[in-house]
DNA sequence: GCATTCATTTGCGTATGCATTAATTAATGC
DNA sequence: GCATTAATTAATGCATACGCAAATGAATGC
């Protein structure tokens, strides 16, 4: 939402710089880090370090700890359940909202070609490619949803989903089901029916929880 | 949620002057004020005004704009909507899972105390502490939800509602009925019946939302 | 008198410096 | 040898300093 064609801050480059290492893994969760440490690792001085992580603190990413240095906050499975319980709900105020928009197809064109290039990805078993798209379906969809606060509080849970997604999605089975969950909750949206769009979509949310929960169980990841 | 037996940073006593003065009107919504006026405003530096600063912009209440100072972001009737509805899906969240939680009438017992003082500041017209009360029940139901992100979130937007509200409280009729569904739900929750505790207090919560919407519309409030 | 350009001001972004205080290690007593 | 306390270290929180760029105002040309 930043005007693409300007020079960042150094503040805000470090935002980015500092989301990207703890994406990556390159910081890893749960680990400490000071701020002058990672002043020289960006080479820039402490003081766009600090404002960087002040905004990703009140993002929930990382936690400033006096004389520890910032703590990039690992994901445990309760915080998934809390993280999936509300993407579901803002996602499915968005799936409603969007059904009692009366769009159009023209309109609803993005979330189609989302669907599409899902099913694409899925013939050609390109998993990368399926989460990327499916992302970019859930991000559609709440965008449709007109809701620019709950739009901003499910990128940044969305983005906590990212992380644990990247572990485990070469574990779970092909997401065929899912596929066919959109497409319903597309003809939905697009028929105006708001009731059914909730509906399934809580359903294919409730299912993702549960798939997510029970892979990081098996696999006894307790953080991610 | 800080232990209270602390001695603040500077940083996080501008975090607290700077909501209350926005609060109580003190920084009038849509103003600008530089950085430098608060710093000696609050007899501080400006460092600690900043970090402050950023802070309540990620909080949604204030906007840093480069050499125009801090804008304190005033809320129109729509913003108010997508608060309100915001609010009615991790309200309903918390419902639900309060209703599943199987909590004994001990542990609903701030909940019931709530509405008590809700009842009887009606009876004596103290709409002051209806409106305190009636805080206290929503914030007491979404912590008994027990989803700590979903409770900062609602945190972050009932701040912003608790302005408008105290502009109108004394423009709308009694809120008879408030304590009636309050009274519902607290039973629904109480009995484990999910289904209704949701059902309930979504009506209630878009009740709510036309009032306010309305009252503001009727009063020309375009924004607070 | 209006516009255009240049000078001046001023607020912010960033860097740096410093005092405070927590953490760590050394030291002393038992 | 262990515990308790003193000394040292070090990272933060905050203040301050500074350069740049935007906004404002002055000056010059037409």
């Amino acid at each position: 939402m930043q005007p693409s064609g300007k020079q960042l801050s150094t503040t805000q480059r470090a935002v980015h710089l500092l989301r990207e290492m703890i994406f990556r893994g390159d910081l890893a969760a749960g680990s400490d880090h000071l701020e002058s440490e990672l002043a020289v690792r960006l080479e820039m001085s402490r003081t766009p370090i600090r404002e960087a992580a002040l905004t990703l603190e009140s993002q929930g990413l990382l936690e400033l700890r006096p004389r520890k240095g910032v703590r990039i906050l690992p994901v445990s499975p309760d915080d998934m359940e809390e993280i999936y319980d509300v993407l579901t709900e803002l996602e499915c105020l968005a799936a409603r909202r969007a059904a009692e928009a009366n769009y159009s197809r023209q309109d609803l064109k993005a979330l189609a070609a989302a669907i599409e290039n899902m099913e694409h990805a899925l013939e050609s078993k390109d998993l990368e490619n399926w989460a990327k798209s499916d992302d970019l379906f859930h991000r559609e969809l709440v965008r449709l949803g007109q809701n620019s606060r709950a739009f901003s509080v499910f990128e940044m849970m969305n983005d906590q989903v990212r992380r644990a997604r990247s572990v485990t999605l070469f574990m779970r089975p092909l997401p065929v089901q899912s596929n066919e969950d959109h497409r319903q909750l597309y003809e939905a949206i697009a028929n105006g029916d708001a009731t059914r769009a909730v509906e399934i979509h809580r359903d294919h949310r409730q299912n993702a929880k549960h798939m997510m929960l029970d892979l990081l169980s098996k696999h006894r990841l307790n953080s991610v």
